[in-house]
DNA sequence: CCGGACGCCTGTCGGC
DNA sequence: TGCCGACAGGCGTCCG
């Protein structure tokens, strides 16, 4: 599913289409999400303009002249551009439909995603005020993470997966964050030093913008807003590559499995 | 409070 | 070829 760097190339590939047009029409063919799509979402958003569209975590807010809809793609969720003329296929639940004639087409298999509208500050949201610091903020260092993990017992891959610790780091940049780190998954969060969170952190940064500025990651079905995939999947060093060899040592990679979440890591470059 | 397991849902893939 | 279980990029909730 998209990590936050397909939501965030998601959100650079509408922003062109959507930035400024008024939406027409939502149509709402599915209302089984995650959470069931209320009325508010068609109602109170036909006849309003997209001023803005901000990531935050991994949801992608349209900023309206009144009100927020609220998007999260779940685990297979995608929204892209498709013009007027195409039929929609299984699984395209909803479209907002612009006045440009083209539609911003929400699709979601697995329907783990949801869309919310809400007319108060969308970071008070239920589903988003108690998210952590964004990762790629200043606010998000080593010394976060240092004195936040003091404590904590559970295995740091789960600690930077924990969106109340830090957002939007999902199974593979968590995985590809901490062999750039040179730390195993399963060490406790509270047992590593400050300097190890500080590459950590930088690590965190480093693999999240490399896979932004490559269009996410696409592993099956990824697609960005415009309707490319992702071009990391080529740049990860650990994640899928059970038993082949380190891109660093040359050894094999192991894999094992962390609270139900495929893991892999180099068992000689990561202590 | 913390940590871990569960369930939501569909599609795909590997093994038999 | 067909069936069946395992697994998949997330995350809120529940339980001990």
């Amino acid at each position: 599913m998209p990590e936050l760097p397909e939501v965030e190339t998601t959100c650079r590939g509408l922003a062109p289409h959507a930035i400024d047009r008024n939406i027409h029409q939502i149509i709402v063919r599915d209302s089984r999400l995650r959470w069931p799509v209320e009325a508010a979402v068609q109602s109170q958003t036909v006849g309003r303009s997209i001023r803005d569209l901000i990531r935050r975590a991994k949801y992608i807010l349209f900023k309206l002249d009144d009100g927020h809809l609220l998007i999260h793609l779940g685990m297979s969720g995608s929204l892209r551009i498709s013009d007027g003329d195409t039929p929609h296929e299984k699984h395209d639940h909803l479209d907002i439909c612009l006045d440009s004639g083209f539609i911003i087409r929400y699709r979601d298999p697995r329907r783990f995603g949801s869309v919310h509208w809400t007319a108060d500050d969308p970071y008070q949201h239920w589903l988003l005020k108690d998210l952590g610091p964004e990762p790629l903020s200043e606010a998000f260092n080593g010394t976060y993470l240092y004195e936040r993990s003091r404590g904590r017992r559970s295995a740091v891959k789960l600690f930077i997966m924990d969106s109340h610790n830090v957002v939007g780091v999902g199974n593979i940049y968590a995985n590809e964050a901490l062999f750039l780190a040179g730390i195993r998954p399963q060490t406790q969060a509270g047992k590593i030093s400050r300097p190890r969170y500080e590459r950590l952190a930088q690590s965190i940064k480093k693999i999240l913008n490399d896979a932004i500025a490559l269009g996410g990651t696409t592993l099956r079905d990824f697609i960005s807003g415009s309707g490319t995939p992702g071009y990391f999947r080529q740049e990860l060093n650990v994640y899928d590559r059970g038993d082949q060899p380190c891109r660093s040592c040359s050894r094999p990679l192991r894999e094992s499995v962390i609270n139900q979440r495929a893991t892999y890591y180099c068992g000689n470059c990561q202590r």
